[in-house]
DNA sequence: AATAAGGCTTCCTATGATGGGAAGGTCAAG
DNA sequence: CTTGACCTTCCCATCATAGGAAGCCTTATT
């Protein structure tokens, strides 16, 4: 391994760097979410640094969530030699939205969390901030403990 | 505290109120990752306000990726009981880490758009100069990550 | 009382994303 | 030339999600 040659990598080598498994490369490219890949004689995938920085994208696309076909319209953005910028505007902004939602469901996650070790971490607080503050119900009620298992009635 | 919940939804309330189907629901109750709901006599499932925003939690969880056995995880630290506070803020913390990493890939994602936007759409010309631009990273330096470690991630 | 709407269960199917493994070809180093 | 790491294709398994049908029961409205 070591040193690439020149501009290609392998599969194995484009897996290595990218974090997208050699198998997923190939799914991929079965699916037409990427072109193609060169190949050597003998029938090896070559990928070059403008693949690796795509595979990266799509990588860190579908590690927040977002599916194949929104991947495919995102690398479209680029790839797409027909679209006019008008086009591109308008496709990048509807995702720039939906990326902005999902950072803000990212903070939400985060605020719980961070609430909960704020708030809800020395053991004999049977009541949860958590859910006052994001669950939008006029209820404060709580169900009875008694009975199931696990005690899971209890949210905090 | 004040007891006595009745403030109990039906499965298609706690559907439209979370943005998970019912038929997920039922699915989660099945591969028990949320516990058995209280019935009404008539076998009714009921769902009050902490299980609302369990639901809520979840939905939000797997939109952004995160896999069922996290979730898992993750409500653990609310509905354990037996919390002994050093593991439960073992685990919070790792949790949060693996958010802030998800926030930072949003941001660079977002960022990456946003170049997009202001660098290769102001006319109609097909094609996009960082695309070409790029045809040099993985070893070489890129321009040193100005804020953060996702900062260079750019197809374009 | 009748009806519509919705809930219950079970079962069957499908699709998408991912990964495991088999059977075999290629390549470089010993 | 052999070996071991890597590649190829093809088939199969799993998981999360979704849809539907059948058959029965409950609730609300008319």
């Amino acid at each position: 391994m070591s040193v690439v040659m020149k501009h290609s990598h392998t599969i194995g080598e484009a897996a290595a760097t990218t974090g997208v498994s050699a198998k997923m490369i190939r799914h991929y490219e079965k699916i037409r979410l990427i072109m193609p890949a060169e190949r050597t004689g003998a029938g090896y995938r070559l990928y070059d640094p403008a693949d690796i920085h795509k595979l990266r994208f799509i990588r860190r696309a579908r590690n927040l969530g977002f599916s194949i076909d929104e991947i495919k319209e995102l690398l479209g953005l680029w790839q797409d030699e027909t679209r006019a910028s008008k086009d591109v505007r308008h496709v990048a902004d509807s995702h720039l939205v939906a990326l902005r939602n999902k950072a803000a469901e990212i903070h939400s996650m985060i605020d719980a969390l961070e609430h909960l070790l704020e708030g809800c971490t020395n053991d004999d607080r049977p009541d949860c901030p958590i859910l006052k503050g994001l669950a939008s119900d006029t209820t404060s009620a709580r169900p009875k403990n008694v009975g199931h298992k696990f005690g899971y009635e209890r949210i905090c």
